[in-house]
RNA sequence: UGGCCGAUGGUGUAAUGGUAACACAGGACAUUUUGGUUGUCUUAUUCAGGGUUCGAGUCCUUGUCGGCCAACCA
């Protein structure tokens, strides 16, 4: 109840507002909204803002949300792409009313070019795509009438008619709307409505070879479907006036556009078109390698949905240019796998420990909890044995001021197991240390602890010989900067030459249990996700996130 | 020399003419068998000038800065 409350006084973003008072002055009973992907790429985690905000609308408000591929360019699409689009937006847990093409529409779209023709509305034209370029102007020009522009009403018909037969090749034929050459709106200057291209298309096959561009493709689909808030991003406002003109001169349902910011994030590209480039020339292994930030790249990576959509609930909605750090995103999941990811030991750097007071051959099971923030979460049995690892980064010979872990003479406890003291350093031949000798205190061990020593640190450990080697990679941000797509040169200069690292890593036994996309937090170095790379004989984990770690943001 | 849109802490989003708020990031302390988590405290904001008003982040105006617009892409 509290809750629900706390819900409706928080304050409505500008979509929500106009919603809202659409339907409270009873313009609509309920909304329609889509989302309208062009199925040529995966979806991104700026397509993931979209979504929640046209599904998230319709779950405020009554109404329903339809699922309409935009795929009206026949040589850039493939199902291959339909499939991953419509398995990404269930992952994040919504779900469609209607699953709709536009190329469904092909038909009753080319009625309504010959409708337009009829009216005078729309030509023929035979330039070339330079000659309509060159009579186009520019922003600043005026354009100039096309030569064609004057056929006949039934010229046109004859001509268009044509262009559907297959009478002309690629190219040679448009059909335009007659609007004005000299209007201040690039878009209303006499744009494109079909052009021809002998191509196959995903679903059509080869019925058509003439092929409706987007303006006269989106709007009128949304008519169609009776769209009541047709959302896009704010490089289509320029559209809205050409939108609104060919549904008022077809007379048909009057859908209504409204332009939000896409959301960008830094350390990153969100642009289809350069996260394909990066998977074809090989820079990634994929588009759903973990560095990509693709929605199945994150989930790869080990994001969860729920921490996805809780992202983009905080981004929010508006309208001004934005960069929104990627550590936002962190936060997110790192936020929703404390709660829920188990808990495990694994070293990933190691160093030899020796407990010179262990018997050698001895495996003592010990017991730790599979996640502090679960009351029932219960616990696994952990091998300790007189050979162990820690992490390299653990152990400092001579230890910087407030270091609490390990450095000769001192004490520190291995998490869940026994208090021990650094006895003995051991290097080879290059000066480098391979080995501490330790002794354990005998009353120390966790749970039954009467030595009544305190320790400032607690180790993470595996066993020698009872733990299981890993692959671990380590993914850090795919771009050295902020904003690589605005940078001088090729974006792709700017990428991060370690934004991945692989190494071999020591897991505790348990591990062995894991399964494809399970998520862990490996205790003190972060999240982790098994990869779909792993075998019986080699379990691979991605790194999601690593942990908060305020002893390194201190700078050591 | 054009048109359209935008400008609130470092970042993102609120405040709908009436105390500039929330989250993240940053800092400090406490707690902790994860330098995690958690808790408490804290730093920092209305692009600039002019106007309307008892009162302006909000309205008007000028300027500045930024984005978009000249694909047979979406």
């Amino acid at each position: 109840m509290h809750t629900e409350e706390k819900k409706e006084e928080k304050s409505l973003n500008f979509l929500e507002d106009i919603i809202d008072t659409d339907l409270r002055t009873g313009k609509y009973d309920q909304i329609v909204t889509r989302f309208p992907p062009e199925p040529n790429g995966y979806l991104h985690i700026g397509h993931a803002s979209s979504i929640c905000l046209n599904f998230g609308l319709t779950k405020k408000f009554p109404g329903y949300t339809n699922l309409r591929f935009d795929d009206t360019n026949p040589t850039t699409e493939d199902t291959e792409y339909v499939e991953s689009i419509k398995n990404d937006i269930k992952w994040l847990g919504f779900e469609w009313k209607n699953e709709l093409f536009a190329s469904d529409y092909f038909d009753t779209l080319y009625g309504y070019a010959v409708e337009l023709i009829n009216k005078g509305l729309a030509y023929v034209d035979d330039s070339t795509s330079e000659e309509i370029a060159l009579l186009k102007g520019t922003p600043t020009e005026p354009g100039k009438d096309s030569p064609y522009r004057n056929r006949s009403i039934e010229e046109n018909l004859e001509l268009f008619a044509q262009m559907k037969a297959g009478a002309f090749p690629d190219g040679a034929k448009t059909l335009r709307a007659k609007i004005d050459m000299k209007h201040t709106n690039m878009l209303m200057r006499d744009p494109i409505l079909y052009r021809v291209k002998h191509a196959h298309h995903h679903r059509t096959g080869n019925a058509w070879c003439i092929y409706p561009m987007y303006d006269f493709a989106h709007g009128q689909s949304d008519s169609l479907e009776k769209v009541t808030h047709s959302l896009c991003t704010l490089e289509f406002m320029p559209h809205r006036e050409l939108y609104d003109w060919l549904i008022k001169q077809l007379g048909i349902y009057p859908s209504h556009q409204y332009e939000f910011a896409r959301r960008n994030l830094n350390y990153t590209v969100t642009s289809k078109r350069k996260l394909l480039q990066l998977v074809k020339e090989g820079h990634v292994s994929g588009w759903d390698d973990p560095r990509m930030p693709t929605i199945s790249g994150l989930r790869r990576r080990g994001y969860t949905p729920h921490s996805i959509v809780d992202f983009c609930d905080r981004i929010g909605v508006g309208k001004r240019e934005n960069m929104i750090d990627v550590g936002l995103l962190e936060f997110c999941i790192r936020e929703d796998l404390n709660k829920i990811a188990t808990r495990r030991m694994v070293v990933l750097d190691p160093l030899k420990l020796v407990i010179t007071n262990f018997p050698e051959g001895k495996v003592e099971w010990l017991t730790s909890e599979n996640n502090p923030e679960i009351e029932n979460s219960g616990e696994r049995n952990l091998p300790f044995t007189r050979e162990l690892y820690i992490e390299k980064e653990d152990f400092m010979e001579n230890p910087a001021k407030k270091y609490f872990r390990l450095a000769p003479g001192k004490m520190v406890r291995l998490k869940s197991a026994y208090i021990i003291q650094c006895d003995e350093v051991v290097k080879d031949g290059d000066g480098e240390i391979v080995q501490v000798n330790c002794s354990l205190i005998e009353n120390s061990r966790s749970g039954a602890d009467s030595s009544g020593i305190n320790v400032k640190g607690t180790l993470h450990w595996v066993s020698t010989s009872e733990s299981v080697p890993l692959e671990v990679r380590l993914y850090d941000r795919l771009f050295a900067v902020e904003d690589a797509a605005g940078q001088e040169g090729d974006f792709k200069e700017y990428l991060n030459p370690n934004s991945l690292q692989i190494v071999t890593a020591y897991g505790e036994p348990a591990l062995k249990e894991a399964t494809v996309g399970e998520g862990f937090q490996f205790l003190r170095k972060g999240y982790f996700s098994m990869d779909r790379d792993s075998t019986k004989d080699k379990l691979v984990f991605n790194r999601t996130v690593t942990l908060r770690d305020n002893w390194a943001k201190s700078g050591k």
